[in-house]
DNA sequence: TAAAAATACTCCATAGGTATTTTAT
DNA sequence: ATAAAATACCTATGGAGTATTTTTA
């Protein structure tokens, strides 16, 4: 199971439509509908339903896209938490630099 | 990212030993040297030093591991209440089964 | 008939395995 | 010398795209 998985749900959770949704997450209508039913074979649960042209999450779909939610945004964080990491990390190698050429030049001039 | 490469990080961090931690993943120790790498290329960020023989996680890798561990848990229960779901159908299915038989047969045989 | 979802097919990226090499004790 | 991690190489799976077909309002 793919967190890019879960963003599909949650896309076609909020739009209810399979175009829109693969839209927003930037890769086509096929391969949005092909991952979506994989998930839904993976679970082994309807998580929509697609009778006459209208898209519905399921109440299973429902209960579980909460958790989905919940997985992607700490998979989000991770990304984000990450980010700060390298610029911290650059910062503290700009910090030693300085700290060095002080050291060869001499502190204030 | 995958929760599966998320999971390597977890065990990995329990175990502090690729060979063990691959082990309990049931994978060989080369798939998760390879799958920690690319996923710290991945957030650009190293999770683990790997100094002189022993594994630890960094201060970055405590970080970000508490969230991944929040995903995985979402993901299983995701699997969880999917388990669920099926049963109930299951159940509903065999229940509307009866209820056809007895309609047939007639109630109270 | 027009719009949306599903399917067929092809291609490429990547996860995983085996075997080997490197490294540090 | 041994144990553990990294690397090289190969294979197979699966994700993504285009084009097409089905379906329903």
């Amino acid at each position: 199971m793919s967190i890019r998985a879960l963003r599909y749900l949650i896309a076609l959770a909020d739009c209810l439509n399979f175009t829109r949704a693969a839209e927003r997450c930037s890769v086509t209508q096929s391969t949005l509908s092909i991952q979506l039913r994989k998930l839904e074979e993976y679970l082994g649960v309807a998580l929509f339903e697609r009778d006459r042209a209208h898209v519905a999450l399921t109440a299973d779909g429902e209960h579980i896209l909460r958790f989905a939610r919940v997985a992607v945004r700490a998979a989000d964080r991770m990304v984000t938490v990450s980010r700060a990491a390298q610029r911290r990390q650059l910062a503290a190698t700009e910090g030693r630099l300085i700290e060095e050429i002080n050291c060869e030049v001499g502190p204030r001039g």
